[in-house]
RNA sequence: GGGUCGAUAGCUCAAUGGUAGAGCAGCAUCCUUUUAAGUUGUUGGUUCCGGGUUCGAAUCCCGGUCGACCCA
């Protein structure tokens, strides 16, 4: 049955149903406040109401997406097929009896063209009051503009939610970074660029999980709230659960759950989720960041390069449409494809420090050598550590086309099987691209001894940071396996030639502001 | 945690110790194919907060808040 609306209210003449526009019974301009743009609102918002109309209305037709509406016109085929689109209200040109607006939705803008003589006055005088950032739906044709734009012929026009607040500036958008970044919602209306960055890390997280399930990978989520935070080395978030009686840490890994489920028989396994590291925040940190990390029995870490090498050519082909990306920082071309170059760390340690026996010097000779790099050696640091500043800091950042770095030593990492040949080092490779770590894997460790050997080893002072659970685990049986993390955050940062973690995650951490 | 820089109208930005301005948005006006539409007029300020210096502070000094970058 056909909603009529009360006296005073503008119902459109056709019978599809609802209520259009509202036509405000009086106009009623008392004090000057056309400056206060939010009161100008809260006026009209009042009007709406006391006219009987709803600004807030439940639902309206949409029968295409913009892209998807612009799509369907046929050039030389004028106003012969009917769409019903809805969006924000982006852009007003008002030439008086007519008007072309453009309003925006999840695929983008179109256009709309709204005549006096097609819509009627009621109708036309009432859209005349609607404000940029309104919501509305419309239906009508598509025909081509002078100027060849694919544009909505308006006949039916619906306010669907109003707008209290101004949207910033059309053209320069947004730039206080710290706006930006608190009120994402206008970041994402006014700058096409972060929309489509965003957009991006959305199709790269969907594309990730379809190209694993083709792999047979199961997804599963491990707990966030844990007793012990385990799998890295960082410093967890804490917190309580009242009932229990019993603190929590926020997980910083999501590695021995998931192996966890290697015993449990699931032979390949995948969760994308969100660690929680309490440590500083930075342009390449975030508190909260998404990891992947990928399991896969009776694999192991050449197995992964495989894996790796064919996922992220495959988010460039699929999601990216590309076979190189430029380097933000450098504007060097990242190529992804041929095989991709692998060299062991201890090789470029080597070729860095030009000392052949750097890995028999002693302490006081690595800091020396450090030193002599020009980096700042710690006195307290351990041998691995001074080593690894050399990597951190003069390697890693150089390695702009994608490489496998092997066989580290064995100190940075607890959690990978030794090299069958050499003591020191392990069975892993660290990607570098774009000079990000991007993705470590391993041959993991599954003997339960060597593991709680290895853990002991690690966590000195700290030995109940060990998770006895998961040794226990490893004991009933653990296949081999190949494993792998992937940093989701960093990985978009490089696909979409972003500057900042925080420009590829939505909310980004930040102070409470005032 | 340290250093550097920044915060002015709803948004984007000017104003270098002497009357806080512009564009967009808003308000009002003209305009029935515009593309940052155009036209005429017009409203709008706790210059982040708190102190201080000065006849006088957006501007100089001190402290704080928030942010960006660099370093740890």
């Amino acid at each position: 049955m056909r909603w009529r609306g009360p006296a005073g209210f503008c119902v459109c003449a056709d019978n599809h149903g609802a209520p259009r526009l509202p036509v405000p019974m009086s106009e009623t301009p008392s004090t000057d406040i056309s400056h206060d743009q939010h009161t100008v609102r809260r006026n009209k918002l009042a009007e709406l109401r006391a006219g009987g109309f709803d600004p807030f209305r439940a639902n309206v037709e949409q029968t295409h997406f913009s892209a998807n509406a612009v799509k369907l016109h046929v050039v030389g085929q004028d106003n012969t097929v009917t769409v019903s689109v809805a969006g924000r209200l982006v852009t007003i040109r008002d030439m008086g009896k007519s008007q072309f607006v453009k309003i925006l939705d999840q695929q983008g803008q179109i256009q709309l063209y709204i005549k006096k003589d097609v819509v009627g006055d009621a109708i036309y005088a009432a859209f005349k009051k609607l404000d940029l950032g309104d919501f509305i739906g419309a239906t009508g044709t598509l025909f081509l503009t002078k100027t060849g734009e694919v544009t909505v012929r308006v006949e039916k026009v619906t306010l669907v939610s109003k707008a209290l607040r101004p949207l910033p500036e059309k053209w320069s958008g947004l730039t206080d970074s710290e706006q930006i970044y608190r009120q994402r919602y206008l970041d994402l209306i006014v700058n096409t660029e972060s929309r489509n960055r965003l957009m991006t890390r959305s199709k790269i997280v969907s594309h990730i999980r379809r190209f694993l399930e083709d792999r047979q990978f199961l997804e599963v989520e491990t707990p966030v709230l844990q007793n012990v935070a385990g799998g890295a080395a960082a410093r967890p978030f804490q917190t309580h659960h009242n009932t229990l009686g019993v603190d929590f840490v926020l997980r910083i890994s999501l590695e021995l759950y998931l192996k966890r489920m290697l015993v449990g028989g699931y032979d390949r396994v995948f969760e994308i989720g969100r660690n929680f590291r309490n440590e500083g925040v930075s342009r390449r940190h975030n508190p909260e960041f998404t990891m992947l990390e990928v399991y896969q029995a009776y694999s192991d870490y050449r197995g992964m390069m495989t894996l790796v090498q064919d996922l992220l050519r495959s988010l460039c082909e699929k999601v990216l449409g590309v076979s190189e990306i430029k380097h933000a920082a450098s504007g060097e071309m990242i190529n992804f494809g041929g095989q991709w170059r692998e060299v062991k760390y201890k090789d470029l340690i080597i070729e860095k420090t030009g000392d052949a026996r750097w890995f028999s010097r002693s302490k006081e000779e690595k800091i020396a050598g450090v030193q002599k790099l020009g980096l700042h050696a710690d006195l307290k640091w351990e041998e691995f550590e001074l080593t690894n500043e050399i990597f951190g800091k003069l390697i890693e950042p150089t390695f702009i086309q994608p490489t496998f770095v092997t066989h580290l030593p064995k100190e940075l990492c607890p959690l990978a099987k030794i090299t069958p040949d050499d003591p020191t080092t392990i069975d892993v490779f660290e990607l570098i691209i774009g000079g990000m770590e991007i993705a470590p894997a391993y041959s993991e460790q599954n003997d339960p001894d060597v593991q709680r050997a290895m853990f002991e080893a690690q966590a000195g002072e700290e030995q109940q940071k060990i998770d006895h659970d998961f040794l226990l685990a490893l004991e009933h049986g653990m296949p081999p396996a190949g494993g792998m993390g992937i940093g989701i955050d960093r990985l978009c940062i490089l696909l979409t030639g972003a500057e900042s973690i925080r420009d590829v995650i939505l909310f980004p951490q930040l102070r409470p502001g005032s």
